[in-house]
DNA sequence: AAATGAACCTGTTTGC
DNA sequence: TGCAAACAGGTTCATT
């Protein structure tokens, strides 16, 4: 489900609800997501929740203790900010309570998402995170850093760009945005575009996700905010999802082709 | 090393 | 209408 855009909108929905709240009791409705959940989530009960962070696509949850709730909603983890005695939602699997009389609710109906609790700064060296390229929006990721990594790659650009390794936070729906927006084929060979256009490409690749981010993310099926509201960045995709539809700058059909088993899409005449 | 494909799991859409 | 196949926003692992 989320990218860097929809996952930062519901850090910033957490950080709203939960900054400063104590919770309460913790259930968890199953014993695995992904990965088995840790054993400590039930001795979290009094311990205050001081900041929400987002690295990638992972939410971190700083706790006074020192502990961080490390968190990835895979493709349909969705969080919800409920009144402790609302039901049990659909594929909830973990409910924590605050002691304010609300709920946190994490629910995921496919299972791929995942949460462990580490210690202090440790997470920084656990594997999730120490493969992990530089932000997108970060100084370490210009225009020298990307053209150097696209010299020595032969792999399409499309799923280069969804390489976590080289630069995180984009996904299947913001790399075809981007390079659309670049005016680049998804299938262009990395090596083969030269400085000027991968320059384009980050620049598009940042004012795709800072739109994306404003506009509260994207929501195409299942994804929502921590309040239950859709993202509306759906409405400004010029090819994610509009194969058959005219480009809205040429009006040649959009096309969509499979790369890597993921789908993209493209317009054969403005991208080149 | 780099690239590709499968696996994890459920729900929804598409096609016969 | 019914059923099976294809597909969905991510990440990791095994195999070329």
């Amino acid at each position: 489900m989320p990218e860097l855009p929809e996952v930062e909108t519901v850090r910033r929905g957490l950080a709203a609800h939960l900054t400063g709240q104590v919770i309460g009791r913790v259930q968890c409705f199953r014993s695995t997501l992904r990965y088995p959940l840790p054993a400590a989530l039930g001795e979290l009960q009094d311990v205050a929740i001081e900041s929400v962070e987002r690295r990638a696509k992972y939410l971190l949850i700083h706790l006074q203790s020192g502990a961080v709730l490390v968190w990835h909603l895979g493709m349909t983890g969705q969080f919800h900010v409920l009144p402790s005695d609302a039901p049990r939602l659909t594929h909830e699997h973990i409910r924590m309570d605050l002691q304010n009389g609300q709920s946190l609710c994490f629910r995921d109906a496919r299972r791929f998402g995942y949460v462990d609790l580490m210690e202090g700064d440790s997470w920084r060296q656990h594997r999730w995170f120490s493969v992990l390229g530089p932000e997108p929006f970060d100084a370490q990721f210009d225009v020298a850093y990307l053209y150097a990594a696209c010299r020595q790659r032969k792999i399409a650009i499309k799923p280069l760009l969804m390489n976590a390794s080289l630069v995180v936070g984009v996904g299947n729906i913001y790399a075809s945005e981007s390079l659309y927006r670049a005016g680049i084929r998804p299938q262009t060979r990395a090596d083969a575009i030269s400085r000027p256009r991968v320059k384009k490409l980050l620049d598009a690749v940042q004012e795709v996700l800072s739109e994306a981010i404003e506009a509260g993310g994207s929501s195409i099926s299942d994804f929502v905010q921590v309040d239950g509201k859709p993202g509306y960045f759906a409405h400004n995709f010029r090819v994610y999802g509009r194969e058959g539809l005219p480009c809205g700058q040429c009006g040649e059909l959009i096309r969509k082709i499979t790369q890597s088993g993921r789908s993209s899409f493209y317009c054969g005449r403005c991208q080149k």
